[in-house]
DNA sequence: ATTATTCTAAATGGATTCAATATACAAAAT
DNA sequence: ATTTTGTATATTGAATCCATTTAGAATAAT
């Protein structure tokens, strides 16, 4: 193991925590749409000063989850089915650019993870508990997929899109994992056959999908609300 | 040289003047690559506190022109000719996107607004003075012409692409202007036609095409430098 | 009763202050 | 001479403080 570096949680500052806290509290949806998010309120809540709150809501900003007047503070946009759609859509087409620009520079390494990935996630039990496992080999089996592409901006976009979606839960991945794991198969296939064309249309199509899959769920739970 | 001070005028929002500032000291090529930018000398240099620099190093931080490390501060990352590549290539993507899915959305007004911004580009004579105005048309132009699509983010990562690109000038423009212009009127044609896929398609060609232009024009200035 | 207007409390933008941490530099040891 | 250790300084992160602006309530006017 050369490997001794802190863990993020360690090195992360008050901002950084109180920005993911914060950003989980949105996507949550313990605020009405258009509801203002008192910096002092939540200040106290979390038990810190306004300044880290500060700086966490310049960058939901960013994230499209806050928007803010000058001088009357931040007001909350709880994310809609349509907002889903944009970020999926977005996901495709910059995930899609990003994976052919990519194909390229992966390693052998890169590929071996990429394959680790893959078995880890076959192994999985289908239930409640490892849906979350799931979620995260999932992430960072499209991280790397797309971790050659040497463009700097577009990992930011990306990175950006993932942080603004709500982590839907459990019964909707488990009735796709099948689905998913055939297509993360192909890509794998794809790299190593170094089809970067093909690789960018099934990442798009699989993206795609899960926009596809997870609308449904969505409107399907809304009625079931009324 | 010396003085970087803020115009007493309009100080009406701080954090956006200073971030406004910073940007273009920025994009000038003032900082080395890889330069610090401490917070309390540009505090002092700027005649404001920390705290409008450090909102704006946060802004300027997604635009990809500073990179913030915990605990260490802003690393300056000037743009190199892959960064403008990867810059109006992404434009092209999402812009294109975006065009696309306005145009069902543009009112009478704003296809008035589009043809009165062709008339006054044709007026306008080819010289260095009226250089600036060109470019303030031509965004005005490019921002009518997405401005039907619905999405939110897609606004937000286009606006944030177009102030990444520093305000390259006079003789560049000059030489392209008529190619502009009849790419422009081809969009307004194109609009008023309904025929949004061709629409889409000029728009990253038009794109593509000033991106080329610019990297020749970066890599001679380049060689006259050595 | 409804609309304007004035006044008060609350919230934000920005400055200042303090504490934690990283960097730079000097001294010591191999 | 080069590396290591220790210390002083510079710089950031976060708390607190202050001034200006906004929101809302109470009052006055039509």
């Amino acid at each position: 193991m050369d490997n001794y570096r802190l863990s993020e949680q360690d090195r992360a500052t008050l901002q950084y925590r109180v920005t993911t806290k914060l950003r989980e509290v949105i996507l949550r949806g313990e605020f009405e749409d258009g509801e203002r998010l008192v910096q002092e309120e939540w200040a106290e809540k979390l038990g810190v000063s306004r300044m880290p709150i500060r700086e966490a809501l310049k960058q939901l900003e960013v994230e499209g989850l806050v928007r803010i007047e000058p001088r009357r503070g931040a007001i909350v946009t709880p994310i809609s089915v349509e907002d889903i759609e944009e970020i999926y859509q977005l996901r495709a087409l910059l995930e899609g650019e990003a994976v052919e620009k990519s194909l390229p520079n992966l390693s052998k390494e890169h590929i071996e993870d990429l394959e680790n990935i893959c078995e880890q996630m076959k192994d999985l039990e289908v239930n409640e508990h490892s849906v979350a496992e799931f979620m995260r080999l999932n992430e960072n089996f499209h991280k790397i997929l797309y971790e050659g592409c040497t463009w700097r901006r577009i990992h930011g976009l990306i990175e950006t899109l993932w942080k603004g979606i709500p982590p839907y839960t459990p019964s909707l991945l488990t009735n796709h994992l099948d689905e998913s794991h055939q297509e993360h198969r192909l890509m794998l296939e794809y790299v190593k056959q170094n089809e970067s064309e093909k690789l960018k249309e099934v990442v798009q199509k699989h993206i795609l999908r899960t926009r596809d899959n997870l609308i449904k769920y969505v409107v399907k739970s809304k009625k079931q609300e009324s």
